[in-house]
DNA sequence: CGGCAACATTCGGATGTCCTAAATCCGGAT
DNA sequence: ATCCGGATTTAGGACATCCGAATGTTGCCG
């Protein structure tokens, strides 16, 4: 990846991939219309997109079963993911951002900057590992780190925890998080958990607060440090 | 320009008023042939995009004459222009660009970044007048600073001027004269000057150099300070 | 095992931008 | 005043991406 990469790739083609990324590394399959709702577009033009890019080696597509990325698919993708990453850390650092509002710039910021000013981004940034959010950072080389750690929605009573990642883009979501002090590198103990799905109370930095379990699951923690 | 601005305008409609605003600016008449050596496209295909930005209110067109910028085009030029040349100041800046190559990385940046990342770079920078090539950087309102000056090839032998504005984007040439100090803010004289568009010897805080009459043409200069 | 609902694909069409080739226009030279 | 060459526009087509409607597939469930 570090030097000339296949140049005259759309915006709309780095957006399949990396949405197939997405979906490939939640476990979950690449059918057309799970790309279709990430990217909210209609499943034809989803059909289409991924005809044109496995003809050019980007993806495998079994007709009715769904795609994967290829080797080449892959590493556009994860430089697709670096670049936004990156952004999105810098914008905070440098720029004032917050982390639920840096997302919809880095979208469009991902897509137009040069491989040369992603990593001066890297460099002045000190070649972080996370974004803001906790994401792993791909390397320039494609190269990624696996995120280790269970949902904070299956985390048990009583455990110090540290947030690791927390995978959310709204906005106002992200806002209430923090509010709770729900951030990567908090350490957070469940306290309590009512049944049937009922919010799960737990002590952080900022206090006892209550999740429901939907935001619990998008919160990824491990083992807090010693 | 403040707030909301007309969402969805694409590159090269960016693209195309700001050609028309360049040369207008130069005094060069917007003619058809004119923005298609500027963009580097087919004179058919300019008139198909001029036709369509006229009925969208951003151009008047006069058939066979040229176009002008409304009030409409003009605003949105003059945005693209002030993003672009607070792209190119806040890359020198912040993250070690030189003033020869950070042209082609804004012309990409310009249609990317939003007004609020515009807005915060321009206070990064502390509210810039210029850009590193001696550019009058629009503000958010619109309003653009004359550059009063004259080219290099006009000043008279022997009067001490000021560097105020380079302009010229070819990366080569710019380093060129960044090694003969001729950058913006330097202080000048001419020693002399050869007779049919000679080259034109002048003293620089880089020493004694020439320059050919075309280069010195790019370069405007103003009476040095007190 | 047949049928049906859910999902995927093909078909035909719209838009936006670009091109080359073929008209058409304009202004200066004769 | 006419004509010619250069500039401009129109005509016709190529892509890329998107859509809705129609058509195929798949696999579950009775």
């Amino acid at each position: 990846m570090g030097a000339t990469v296949a140049s005259a790739v759309t915006r709309s083609v780095e957006d399949y991939l990396k949405a197939i990324y997405r979906l490939s590394t939640a476990g979950q399959p690449a059918t057309t219309s799970a790309i279709a709702a990430l990217l909210e577009l209609s499943a034809p033009s989803v059909s289409g997109m991924v005809k044109r890019l496995s003809e050019q080696g980007l993806l495998e597509h079994v007709p009715y079963r769904g795609v994967a990325l290829t080797a080449a698919g892959r590493r556009l993708a994860l430089r697709t993911v670096r670049r936004h990453r990156l952004v999105e850390s810098y914008l905070v650092a440098y720029l004032g951002y917050s982390w639920d509002t840096v997302h919809d710039e880095a979208e469009r910021l991902e897509h137009a900057i040069s491989d040369e000013l992603a990593e001066r981004m890297a460099t002045a940034l000190g070649n972080p590992g996370v974004d803001p959010h906790g994401d792993p950072i791909p390397t320039a080389d494609g190269d990624i780190a696996e995120v280790t750690g269970m949902p904070l929605s299956d985390v048990p009573e009583g455990v110090a925890v540290e947030v690791r990642r927390v995978n959310e883009h709204d906005a106002e979501r992200l806002r209430y998080l923090a509010s709770l002090g729900l951030v990567p590198g908090a350490v957070v103990t469940v306290t309590g958990r009512l049944p049937f799905d009922g919010p799960i109370t737990l002590s952080t930095p900022a206090g006892t607060h209550a999740v429901g379990p939907g935001l619990a699951a998008d919160i990824v923690c491990s083992r807090a440090a010693e």
